[in-house]
DNA sequence: AGGAAGATCTACT
DNA sequence: GTAGATCTTCCTA
C-alpha cells in the first residue's frame, strides 16, 4: 500500500479534491486498520470563499499553512473531516464527503449502529462516526503510515462534478467531485 | 447568552 | 421527496 506524499497535497485545492476520488482513506486503531475508498469530495478555499472556515478568520488561515494535515470541526452535531491542500502561499482544504467501505466493516457497523452497508459512510458526518474520527485527530499528518489516519493510493474512477452541498453562499465554480455511478455517493446531482 | 454551522434522522404528505 | 426537530462546538455580542 503506497501512501500519498506531501507534494500530492501541495497543488491547487480543486485538483487535489478531484484526484482524491478513488484513493483509500485508512484509519489506524493500533495494529488494526479500517479503510474506505473516497468517492466524494469538496474543495474549500480561503479568503475568497465565503463558505470556507478560513474566510475572514486569521486563526484558521494560519493553521492551514501546512498541507496534508487533517482539519476536523463540528457542524450540526457532526464531525467533518478535511485535509488541507493548496498551492504554496494560498489557503485551501478538501472535505471528504463519502467513502465506500473496504476494511473493518464490522467495526463501522458497530460505530454507526446499523447493519446497512450503504448507510455506513455515505455522508460527511456518517463517515466520521463509522471511523471514530473526532477532534482528537485534528491536525494530524495524513502522509505517514504510522499516523492514526492517512491516505493511500487507489484506483482511477470516472469522475463527475457539481456544486457544493449545503453551503449557503456557494461560488460559481463547481467544487464538488464524485465517482460516477457509485452507490455510496451521498447525493446524485 | 444567543446564534450559526459543509448534517442527519424521523415522520409525514 | 420534503419538512421539521435536534444534533454540539465555536464565534460574536
Amino acid at each position: 500500500m503506497k501512501v500519498l506524499n506531501k507534494s500530492f497535497f501541495e497543488r491547487d485545492t480543486a485538483e487535489v479534491a478531484k484526484d482524491l476520488i478513488g484513493k483509500i482513506l485508512v484509519r489506524r486503531f493500533g495494529k488494526k486498520l479500517a479503510s474506505g475508498r473516497i468517492v466524494e469530495t469538496e474543495a474549500y478555499y480561503g479568503e475568497k470563499d465565503p463558505a470556507s472556515r478560513a474566510h475572514g478568520r486569521k486563526k484558521f488561515r494560519a493553521k492551514w499553512k501546512e498541507c496534508g494535515k487533517t482539519f476536523i470541526y463540528m457542524v450540526h452535531g457532526n464531525w467533518l473531516l478535511n485535509i488541507t491542500a493548496h498551492e504554496k502561499g494560498k489557503v485551501g482544504a478538501v472535505l471528504i464527503r463519502a467513502l465506500e467501505p473496504l476494511k473493518g466493516i464490522e467495526l463501522m457497523r458497530k460505530n454507526r449502529g446499523t447493519s446497512e452497508i450503504l448507510d455506513l459512510t455515505n455522508g460527511p458526518g456518517k463517515l466520521t462516526q463509522a471511523l471514530r474520527i473526532d477532534k482528537s485527530l485534528n491536525e494530524k499528518s495524513v502522509t505517514s503510515k504510522q499516523s492514526e489516519i492517512f491516505i493511500a493510493d487507489g484506483i482511477k474512477l470516472k469522475i463527475s462534478s457539481s456544486h457544493r452541498i449545503g453551503v449557503k453562499k456557494d461560488l460559481r465554480r463547481k467544487l464538488r467531485f464524485f465517482a460516477v455511478d457509485n452507490p455510496f455517493v451521498s447525493r446524485k446531482s
